[in-house]
DNA sequence: TTCTTCACG
DNA sequence: ACGTACGTGAAGAAT
């Protein structure tokens, strides 16, 4: 056994520092003092601390004094602005924060951190350290080698030999021939003029160094290169002394005080409080020395093995029959998995150990029959006693639910997990989970298949390679499946995943594998119908603006609008001049045009995206349109729905309505039945906030938005007019997205001073409200995360504590989110309900589409009254809250013409 | 790839 | 002085 080598992280401090700086919304500490920068250099030292467990850890500063380099060169760096104001007083901070961390901050007067690292880096060169040097910079490009390799923490990008080979086109060593010959326009490094990245990576790679360039420079192409290559060879020569590091400065190193970890915890809790950085206060107690943090699982030794023949395929059989546990994933013909076959299968059920088995290979290669794998695994893939786990396993469910098996015992799936865990990742595929999670970095599929136009199908590649390929998919999505789930578990996520989110996995599968049918020539004759308008249409518009142009250009509209008919620019966008919809109601006032304008954009934008983009979405096999309801998109906790987007079809204007219509059951005798929870968001508001005033109007029964004007006006109910209604829904809305006065002012077309009016009128009526508002956001800024009802999270940064009813962003998404997000559990857990019992009754109903606060639902006629009876008591009764739930139901031939049902 | 617009809850 | 309701996905133009 060979020992691991030590890993020792450099921190390129400053480089840290304006990245975080400049991604980072600002924030103030309770004294008010700006923290942006402290707070993103807290965050990923715990980040570096906790996933990376460095065993040595240096931040390399710049000290002030005279710089050396100018000495050589005295406009090096001249072109540095100076530091932005609010940074200034956060470095004295960042010093003390390093010193909280145990983080030795180490300089030289005069010498810049680039100088430092190198010098480090230099002092262990010859251990058996693998180095990390995190920082955006390209001058430490030069420093890389086997043991060397930079991190750029923003990017979560690694960069090593081979990246820079891939970027340059040079060695480490050439990196300062290549910077000498380029320049720095940020340093102020002159360099060669006319010498950019693809000349100096051409000319290194041709004569190998800089003075072998200089000396050769009558051989550059092109006369003026070749001027440029003499007249500035030496100022090129600079260059390479400015970019060029020093490795020897004279450094004292206490390694011991450099070991990472060493933690001073009473004096950074102390000094999170100060900043009003309390969530950190508890996160870093688990990284002191003290921590039992269980020990991070070693790196897996990986290998696979190829079952290509029935000797080995029953051996492989003998030992999959034996797991409780494992994961499968499958290498189809294409990404669609309705539409997708099976290329090979792929296990592992301890993440060391792969198998691959192909079912297609190229010619001249061996496989196994199909049909024979599929009848043997089909008794074990549907054994519900076995756990079966994967990225994204929903995929393969539905690939095999086309090859006639479906799958029972789902099992972890690493890609909703790390959604519980961290809903707003920018992602949660498997490269970047692996690399998240394992430090590990996936063989890309371009690597087997090709990029772009050149892209052959996976079944034409050599099974050596799929095997490879998919075997460490799968022993990559088992390694992950076991790190999630200690994961969530020490985040009190668990039951989360495994009694809401795992269970919809199954029924989404469900769901999309049975589509739902669409009267394809109904679409039609609507396109003729559509297109017929548009041309006259447009005819009118071309007609009034006096020439032909491009309609949908709003680059062009804007000319038409604002130049040639000189009509006001109401708002402008970030490239120029605004012509949405509610500019253009306003043009409307004084120009027959806008009107034909709304017109013509509504009717193309229902014709492109749904009445000619629908009928393209038809699966041939099956005549129904199978959408992916998406479970890990939404940060709130909600599905979304695309390819195509069934959440969005049309119901507001009549025309779009007609869109509707399209929708309709599979068979003859078939209804489609709609079942939607009334006022779901602010029936949530009610049983959080405990307002008797609400939650009595929503166990009378009554129109909350008529109960509302009628409490916020003081008149009766009945007293309550159409106006008063509408502000009241309109006040309502508001209060879930917390609100302010402009934007209720907006939204109804009247004063600041009146919306604010309403405002006050309706957290004086309902305090109850007030209050659960105010300690949400005092709960959410403690914790760092909005919690709904069944416990899911958002992590949300910069919520301001006390101040009363302003708020911004983060203030806002976090009420949004705890009400949102709610409702989405909520009938997440309807549809859990729902699903079960319909099995249980065996009833041939089936859900078909979720539309956040709705089920829609394909059923044979003559069970609809007990399914709808069904439906209704599982959705009402799916979660036990203080307030009554009501489901409307209504029941049609398509999706337009459906009746209430009561 | 990014921006603008607009369809839904 | 600024921007100003939350959450999505898709199409088409411009870059």
């Amino acid at each position: 056994m060979t020992s691991q080598p030590r890993s020792f992280y450099i921190i390129d401090t400053f480089s840290l520092i304006f990245q975080v700086f400049h991604a980072l919304p600002e924030m103030t500490s309770p004294q008010g003092q700006p923290t942006n920068a402290v707070y993103g250099v807290t965050r990923d030292l715990i980040t570096i601390l906790r996933d990376r467990k460095p065993d040595w850890l240096i931040a390399a500063m710049d000290v002030r004094g005279e710089n050396k380099r100018n000495e050589i060169y005295t406009e090096y760096k001249t072109n540095r602005s100076a530091m932005p104001e609010e940074l200034v007083p956060q470095i004295a901070m960042i010093e003390e924060l390093l010193a909280g961390f145990g983080v030795p901050a180490l300089g030289i007067p005069g010498w810049e951190a680039d100088d430092v690292i190198a010098t480090l880096v230099e002092m262990v060169a010859d251990q058996d350290v693998e180095v990390t040097v995190i920082t955006s910079d390209k001058d430490i490009r030069q420093l890389l080698s086997p043991k060397v390799k930079l991190y750029n923490f923003r990017k979560n990008q690694y960069l090593d030999e081979a990246d820079l080979m891939k970027d340059w086109g040079v060695t480490p060593e050439q990196v300062v021939d290549f910077q000498a010959l380029v320049g720095d326009s940020v340093d102020n490094v002159p360099g060669v003029p006319l010498v950019g990245p693809k000349k100096a990576s051409a000319l290194i790679e041709k004569f190998g160094t800089l003075e072998e360039i200089l000396a050769h420079a009558d051989e550059a192409p092109g006369a003026k290169l070749r001027e440029n290559l003499k007249t500035f060879a030496d100022q090129a020569r600079v260059s390479k002394t400015l970019v060029t590091l020093k490795r020897d400065l004279p450094l004292e190193v206490d390694w011991d005080a450099a070991r990472a970890g060493q933690l001073q915890l009473p004096v950074l809790q102390e000094f999170f409080q100060q900043c009003g950085f309390r969530r950190f206060i508890d996160e870093i107690k688990t990284l002191a020395p003290d921590a039992t943090e269980p020990a991070p699982p070693p790196a897996v030794e990986r290998s696979w093995k190829l079952v290509d023949d029935t000797d080995k395929f029953s051996e492989f059989l003998a030992q999959l029959e034996q797991q409780k546990q494992f994961c499968v994933d499958l290498e189809t013909t294409g990404l669609d998995a309705v539409r997708a076959d099976i290329v090979g299968w792929a296990f592992s059920w301890d993440g060391a150990e792969g198998f691959y088995l192909p079912v297609q290979a190229p010619d001249g290669q061996a496989t196994l029959d199909a049909d024979v794998v599929r009848d043997a695994l089909r008794p074990i893939l549907e054994n519900p006693e076995v756990e079966v786990c994967n990225q994204n396993i929903k995929y393969d469910m539905l690939v095999l639910r086309r090859a006639g098996i479906e799958l029972r015992g789902v099992g972890v799936d690493s890609m909703v997990g790390s959604y519980l865990l961290d809903a707003g990742a920018r992602s949660h595929g498997l490269d970047e989970l692996a690399r998240r999670y394992l430090q590990h970095e996936m063989i890309p599929i371009s690597e087997l298949i090709g990029k772009g136009k050149s892209q052959i199908k996976i079944s034409e590649v050599d099974v050596d390679k799929v095997g490879e390929y998919a075997a460490e998919d799968a022993q990559i999505a088992w390694q992950l499946a076991q790190r999630i789930t200690a994961e969530l578990k020490q985040e009190d996520l668990w039951d989360l995943y495994w009694d809401l989110e795992r269970p919809l996995i199954s029924i989404l599968t469900d769901m999309e594998f049975r589509g739902i049918r669409i009267d394809i020539e109904l679409l039609q004759s609507l396109s003729v119908e559509f297109t017929d308008r548009l041309q006259t249409i447009e005819a009118e518009i071309y007609e009034e603006a006096g020439h032909e142009f491009n309609i949908a250009s709003t680059k062009q509209l804007a000319v038409v609008l604002f130049e040639e008919l000189g009509l006001p620019i109401i708002k402008k966008t970030k490239t120029g001049a605004s012509t949405d919809q509610e500019v253009l109601e306003k043009l409307a006032l004084q120009h027959s045009l806008p009107a034909k304008l709304m017109e013509f954009r509504q009717l193309s934008k229902l014709k492109s995206t749904y009445v000619d983009a629908l009928p393209e979405m038809v699966n041939p096999d099956t005549g129904r349109i199978h959408a992916s309801f998406n479970q890990v998109v939404a940060a709130t906790g909600r599905l979304s729905s695309s390819d195509p987007n069934l959440q969005n079809i049309p119901i507001r204007t009549e025309a779009g309505r007609r869109i509707r219509q399209a929708f309709i059951p599979g068979e003859p005798g078939w209804k489609l039945l709609c079942a939607d929870y009334s006022q779901v968001e602010l029936r949530m508001l009610a049983h959080f906030s405990q307002d008797p005033a609400l939650l009595a109007a929503f166990e009378r029964g009554d129109d909350i938005h008529t109960a509302v004007a009628a409490e916020v006006f003081h008149v009766a109910p009945e007293a309550v007019d159409s106006d008063m209604r509408r502000i009241a829904k309109a006040v309502n809305f508001g209060v879930i997205y917390g609100q302010s006065p402009y934007g209720l002012a907006v939204n109804l077309g009247i004063s600041q001073a009146e919306a604010s009016d309403f405002i006050e009128g309706y957290f004086g009526r309902y305090e109850g409200v007030d209050k659960f508002l105010r300690k949400l956001l005092e709960r959410c800024s403690q914790n760092g995360y909005a919690t709904t009802i069944r416990g899911r999270r958002r992590e949300i940064r910069g919520i301001r504590s006390g101040l009363g009813r302003q708020r911004n962003l983060p203030e806002r998404t976090a009420i949004n989110t705890v009400i949102q997000g709610s409702a989405a559990d909520l009938i997440k857990q309807a549809m859990i309900q729902t699903h079960q019992r319909i099995q249980q009754e065996q009833h041939s109903g089936v859900m078909l589409l979720q539309i956040h606060d709705e089920l829609v639902f394909e059923v044979p006629e003559i069970d609809l009254g007990s399914l709808s009876y069904l439906v209704r008591e599982e959705m009402e009764s799916a979660l036990n809250l203080d307030v009554p739930l009501k489901v409307d139901l209504s029941v049609g031939n398509t999706w337009l013409d459906v009746e209430r049902l009561d």
